[in-house]
DNA sequence: GGACTCATGTAAAGGCCCTTCACATGAAGG
DNA sequence: CCTTCATGTGAAGGGCCTTTACATGAGTCC
């Protein structure tokens, strides 16, 4: 018989409880969709009664927003990793950030569910909005490294710059990214496709892959 | 009293019960999401007992699929309405495509909703899966255009250059497309994020505003 | 006109879920 | 040792989804 953390047996009291249903609600969302997973389902699959987890979570939406602010700063860890400073130089890291985020899209299913497509308020929860605003930080970040790269009369501003990218990665990521949840045929992978966009677009920036080298 | 669609009272038979539940649903959808829409609801919308609702729809989900079937037929005429076989020209004609496809975002809420983010398999039904494939075979006629302004050499596949716009315009969509509901900051209206996007992207392919003039 | 048929709607019921409440348990600290 | 309080339980109310047997009446065919 499985606790889910494959603990021993365990008396009145859980323990880790509060731990347990975030990973209960990590394995049925990845399961079943975020629509699918059910509160009771989690406290049944931690081996509680349907009532304990409202110990540890106002409700069933709550317990979904500390997935997803959990999934934030996982993403948050894993795009600053993948763009490592900008080395090294700015085009190959953003195409390293790029693939990081379809990949985290792809093998953290219901992190990015939880994230994005759980209909949860990102103001519903202080914490929860600073989380998304850290990941989205690491693109700005990037955005401006590139913007600085081209000569400063005719810069565009590195927020909007930021915004497409990261619109059009969460685009590919929303409408091809999954394995086959919402598939559709595709004449490539997902990271080529974004690979070229992207691409493409920096080249009508004026930024080709030969201004790449920080000068300047 | 009010039966939704505005007739008089009914006996035993609603009539016109299959389109009333559309439209129920609709309504239920644009006012509390589509996780928040059950079938009981629409029922009562309708004036009918909770069991009335599976002499049309196999389950809750086929009443989704079936609203999401007609919005991407909505969407279709009002892309190619927005298209209009690229006249006056490709490059003023995609700039429309891009708008209408924001402004039905916004507009139709609920559709947009039920299409993109109600967790519907587009493969659950074959009608919605050919439904969703005209609208974008829209956008792949308006990138099959786009491209052919280019000169032979060198020309990106067409499909790639639908999908790239199609995943930008959705990812803009999905992030900052609706009024309020998930809303982040933005320095300017998504519409003109979107504009930009595109005209750098398609200066990226070497096709300026210059460039448009139908000419080969 | 009358009888039959069959699509359409109803009532009732089973099973599941969310949430709350009063109560039980036992770990921690004086 | 004994009290305190966080944590878990059981039971219950209300709602939803779906199925089944039954009711109704519009259309059809003689």
């Amino acid at each position: 018989m499985s606790w889910g953390k494959g603990d021993g047996p365990r008396g009145y009291h859980h323990g880790n409880l509060k731990e347990a249903l975030v990973r209960a609600a990590l394995a049925l969302i990845a399961e079943k969709g975020p629509a699918g997973f059910t509160f009771a389902d989690a406290a049944r699959w931690a081996g509680v009664s349907p009532a304990a987890p409202y110990r540890h979570f106002r409700d069933r939406d709550a317990l979904i927003a500390d997935v997803a602010r959990r999934g934030f700063e996982e993403f948050t860890g894993v795009l600053q990793a993948a763009w490592n400073d900008g080395r090294p130089d700015a085009m190959t890291a953003l195409d390293r950030l790029g693939k990081a985020y379809l990949d985290f899209a792809k093998r953290e299913q219901a992190y990015y569910s939880a994230m994005f497509e759980a209909g949860v308020a990102p103001d519903s929860d202080p914490q929860l909005r600073e989380a998304s605003e850290r990941a989205f930080g690491v693109l700005r970040t990037a955005a401006e490294k590139l913007v600085a790269l081209m000569p400063p009369q005719g810069r565009p501003p590195a927020l909007m710059v930021a915004l497409h990218i990261w619109s059009v990665t969460h685009g590919i990521a929303s409408l091809f990214g999954r394995g086959d949840a919402a598939r559709r045929v595709l004449p490539m992978p997902p990271e080529e496709l974004l690979e070229a966009a992207v691409l493409i677009y920096l080249r009508g920036l004026g930024l080709g892959p030969d201004a790449t080298s920080g000068r300047s």
